[in-house]
DNA sequence: CGTAGATTTGAGTTCTGTCAAATTTTGTGG
DNA sequence: CCACAAAATTTGACAGAACTCAAATCTACG
């Protein structure tokens, strides 16, 4: 169905500016009359926005291969993106130029359409799991989420860059860091994942972690199908590891 | 910029299936294999799923205008499109067939794409609401959308019709529908508003209703452009009134 | 090796959920 | 128009999950 491969979009590239990112590096969204799209290439980004009493929330977070429309953000000042992993790779196009584009290749135009939907629809998902899910529910969501996304399958299960913090963590899920960190410890105990050093989880099974939340099949439709993992050994991917063994 | 009426995409209608649908009626959402586009043309209509554990939620609320994607719904099973007005009109279109008019029709593929755009957005506040809101926050925020949305102006205030029950509010608001009544009743006793006869509610000041959410300004921005209040002499929008009486 | 930032943990509080009962509203049929 | 049953809403009492605040650890990094 999709002629491209994983991340895609390569007929964009002589309209985009690349940009190489580095960890929490931030880019702002542009206003309305300046759309503008992103296109994640690697490493996993972060749509951060701030409330007017100072708190902050992560609205979404996307991987390589997703498509950040500007028009798509919601009208909140200090809406921004930040890279969440050590590198990373992001091309930011003017969407007037891109809508130029489309007229001509169809198949571009479906292919971007698609994503934009996808991604509605993963926003829609989480809105889900922030309103009717428990605190130990959401966080077992969002680990079943990145081991699909950014994880490797070793012979100890599959291995993963946690590229949130605590706080990130809580504002993504709508808790509080101090829960989070209570929470996360518990399932750890729990034996639903290790902790290999710094940021390092692993977990031995998807399915047992996948049962501690009551929508793990609409997560793993919706990240599965994108997903591209692999065994550690893999040369792509560079950017989830920092050291390359295994464990 | 657009150079559609109110509710556009005119021009779809030769393409379209049009249901005229009275209250509570529901739409199944197509499997991803029969991409579909419904066009709500009046009334309010609700995106509604429920969770593995019996509970419903309301995903988002739809207005005369607004583009529904199947493809960009969330991968529940029990997901559906379901009305909450008396009266209502959406149509049904095929989406493989829309996307062929795009390719011939550039402005009509802005329009769309803006649409969905800026649908997603709303998406991604509302998740901005559930997430970082009190639940009276959460209510004001609500009525504020509503009052822009469906409201006529008239010397008393706002006027308008609430299509939601206490258990859809509940439901969209990730509340309890005990929780709903209680703050509901305190708004009203605050003066946030008044409650006329069935269902229908009067808001004295939009600006003291707004006060109550501290992102207010962004739900007037997403809300206010797309609004077309009216007084409440105006013949349009005949969906929102049962009876003529201005109170 | 020390400092700044992140994470963990404990104790107490608050908001919201739960359950049950009372009350109001709505729809229906004489 | 009224009576009645069903559904929706309101209200109270109580329980629980998550938040807040503060202190203790831990970690990264110069």
């Amino acid at each position: 169905m999709k002629s491209s491969p994983e991340t895609g979009l390569q007929q964009l590239e002589p309209y985009a500016v690349s940009i190489a990112t580095r960890k929490r590096q931030r880019f702002a969204i542009p206003a309305e009359h300046d759309d503008t799209l992103f296109l994640i290439r690697s490493g996993v980004f972060l749509a951060r926005t701030s409330l007017p009493d100072g708190r902050h929330q992560i609205l979404s977070i996307f991987y390589p291969g997703d498509c950040i429309r500007s028009a798509a953000m919601p009208p909140l000042d200090g809406t921004e993106i930040t890279a969440a992993t050590d590198t990373g790779e992001i091309w930011r196009l003017r969407w007037p130029a891109v809508e130029g584009l489309l007229q001509d290749d169809q198949e571009l135009a479906r292919e971007i359409s698609h994503r934009l939907a996808k991604q509605t629809a993963r926003l829609a998902l989480h809105n889900t799991i922030i309103a009717g899910l428990s605190g130990d529910e959401r966080v077992a969501a969002l680990m079943t989420e990145l081991a699909l996304r950014v994880g490797k399958d070793t012979p100890a299960g599959i291995v993963f860059e946690m590229p949130l913090s605590r706080t990130d963590i809580a504002e993504h899920l709508a808790l509080n860091a101090d829960t989070v960190s209570r929470i996360v410890s518990r399932m750890r105990s729990n034996g639903l994942f290790a902790i290999a050093g710094r940021n390092r989880l692993v977990c031995r099974s998807l399915e047992v972690l996948a049962r501690e939340s009551p929508i793990s099949t609409a997560i793993r439709r919706m990240h599965e199908t994108a997903s591209h993992r692999r065994a550690a050994t893999s040369p792509a991917c560079v950017t989830q590891m920092k050291t390359p063994g295994p464990l």
